[in-house]
DNA sequence: CCGTTGATTGACAACGTTGTCTAGAGGCTA
DNA sequence: TAGCCTCTAGACAACGTTGTCAATCAACGG
């Protein structure tokens, strides 16, 4: 009789388990257990037995079981807003990094930009039982998180603050990198100056908005409602605004750019015009430094944020129960040229 | 006494079962299982009584359990080269929409083009007992895979075959790709034509080769050894490789750029040179029309790939038992300059 | 030679869920 | 009214692992 008729037969996508093994090995389940964590008390020769039945059914232990058993499933949630985005790409590395040096899985998803996509995504990692998220918020309302807080699972949110609940953040210095993108303008010559922003709903696109107002006010310069324009950072709106803006009588000499979005489709309305126009983005992106003029750019460092968050997780999954705190990482203005375009006379 | 002294008592980090639900509402476990996953035979009134109970603990059904005891997570896993490159942002956001129109999570990770750290992943995953698998290959034997295949863990191979093993593929058309940029240049009029590439090892890189090789050879052009580079795409040696190149008496006239990393940096290096280099790149990348000269590609559609793949991948888990296959997406010459530009004379 | 110690090993329950099976209530038909 | 059927509901086992505890055995000191 065949050796997979001797009552170990396994059909397709059926995987042997620790009993198995145990059967095979000729020794107790728990031995195997042992020996598959790597726990003391077990004898050389024993354990070789079950090394070779492990290789020869080529088991592998099932997490599943053991995360239902232990409680702790060694993995973290990231949502955030757009995979493709290139300025999450060097986050989610980091996290990821962190995780890892953790041992800890990372499971993620983007939510689109949609609150309600957010939360069904939120909650199916709860369900899973990660030990812990890190969240880049799309809604402003996180208090379905309170259950899945008291219940333990750690969270940090990331770029934005959380709504409507406490809860740790790691933040870019929104408010002072806008604030001196637009002072720099100002120091070269500018006084009327455009700004366009994302949704205003966005939490960093009103503190760059409020950046942009601080700077204009300290330099004593008024403000037109019609240089201000906050939308969606679809390439068709942002022409439009831009086209706008610079055309209109006594338009802008210069724009400030609310996200990496929106200087990339200004850098290429600017590129039809005329005259130069003087640009500031906030956000830096690869090839700034290659077009011409070059972008200055306010920049951040996603990948620091990512580190930061992750460290802070991780710290909070180790007990450490502190308040809430919410860290803010400095912003940077590189100077390349776009920037310090001199205003062009009329 | 308080109800929450009467027996039900919740210890901050423990969650609430539908045990404690079922307790609550005064009905029986299964009930409570009944209602949570939306099976029929529960009465309008006992539903309400289960729903306030659950409201009320903020019950959420682990996961894990479920697993467990369905033996399908629903989760696909994703295995990437580097979380950071922007080619993968695309891709990767491709794979996570076709996972959730299948109601499937998404976990991920990346090798850092490390083939062992690639193997740890995937048998991580597959651990988690993961449906199935996207995976970006590091290494070039996965003979590794082979139990986990025939367990039943569906796999698809993207952007490089698997190695040693049969299994699905979906690849660029990086062979005619290559030929079709090298053959650009040479209509241009160049015939001394420089390829960087990424390292051998890696299965792109030589398709790559063997399609400028095929382009030089359709034209009866001969090929010097100096004018070929492969090995890391670390910026100091690609610059490194270029100049070597340039530099030579009657070195290459034209440039063909193994993938966007060598590319960014080879335009970087043309710019500080006193005469315009021609230059073709493979894959896109965002902003390669804002540089003067634009760059001239030749583009892959990574979110296609990432599409194709899990399409695939979903099949399989649907029971589609064909053999394993490789699907090819095509690529695409862009001209926009650079590629365009003749010899310049010595 | 016996009691003690320490090392190795396995039996068993538990984690929280779902599938199966059976019990009971109530309505319908003959 | 007896017999049958339908519908709701719960008891129980099972998924594959790990923690607890007890049993066995060899070695050793007295």
């Amino acid at each position: 009789m065949s050796d997979t008729a001797r009552g170990t037969s396994r059909r397709y996508g059926t995987r042997p388990t620790m009993k198995d093994v145990a059967a095979r090995a000729g020794v107790g389940l728990k031995t195997v257990s042992r020996v598959v964590n790597g726990e003391p008390g077990v004898t050389p020769d024993t354990e070789r037995r079950v090394q070779e039945a492990i290789t020869s059914l080529g088991f592998r232990r099932n997490d599943s079981a053991r995360i239902l058993r232990k409680g702790r499933t060694a993995s973290i949630g990231l949502v955030l807003e757009d995979l493709a985005d290139p300025f999450y790409g060097p986050l989610n590395r980091a996290v990821e990094e962190v995780a890892r040096s953790h041992g800890a899985l990372l499971i993620n998803g983007s939510s689109a930009e949609d609150p309600s996509r957010e939360q069904e995504l939120v909650l199916a990692l709860c369900a899973r039982r990660v030990d812990g998220l890190v969240i880049i918020p799309a809604g402003d309302d996180h208090r379905y998180l309170e259950p899945e807080i008291t219940a333990g699972i750690a969270t940090v949110f990331v770029d934005r603050p959380a709504g409507r609940i406490e809860a740790d953040a790691v933040l870019s210095d929104n408010y002072g990198g806008a604030r001196d993108a637009v002072a720099h303008l100002i120091a070269h010559g500018h006084r009327r100056i455009g700004f366009i922003g994302d949704q205003p709903r966005i939490h960093t696109a009103r503190e760059r908005l409020r950046g942009y107002h601080a700077a204009m006010a300290a330099a004593g310069l008024p403000v037109d409602d019609s240089w201000v324009s906050l939308g969606s950072t679809a390439p068709d709106r942002v022409r439009a605004a831009t086209t706008t803006m610079l055309d209109a009588p006594a338009g802008v000499t210069a724009l400030f750019a609310g996200n990496n979005r929106v200087t990339v489709t200004a850098v290429r309305v600017l590129r039809e015009r005329p005259r130069p126009v003087a640009l500031v983005g906030f956000d830096d992106f690869e090839l700034a430094d290659l077009v011409r003029p070059a972008i200055t750019v306010v920049t951040q460092d996603p990948a620091d944020m990512g580190r930061t968050a992750a460290g802070l997780l991780f710290r909070r999954l180790d007990g450490i129960e502190d308040p809430p705190r919410s860290t803010e990482i400095p912003t940077r203005l590189i100077a390349r040229g776009s920037g310090e375009i001199p205003p062009s006379e009329d």
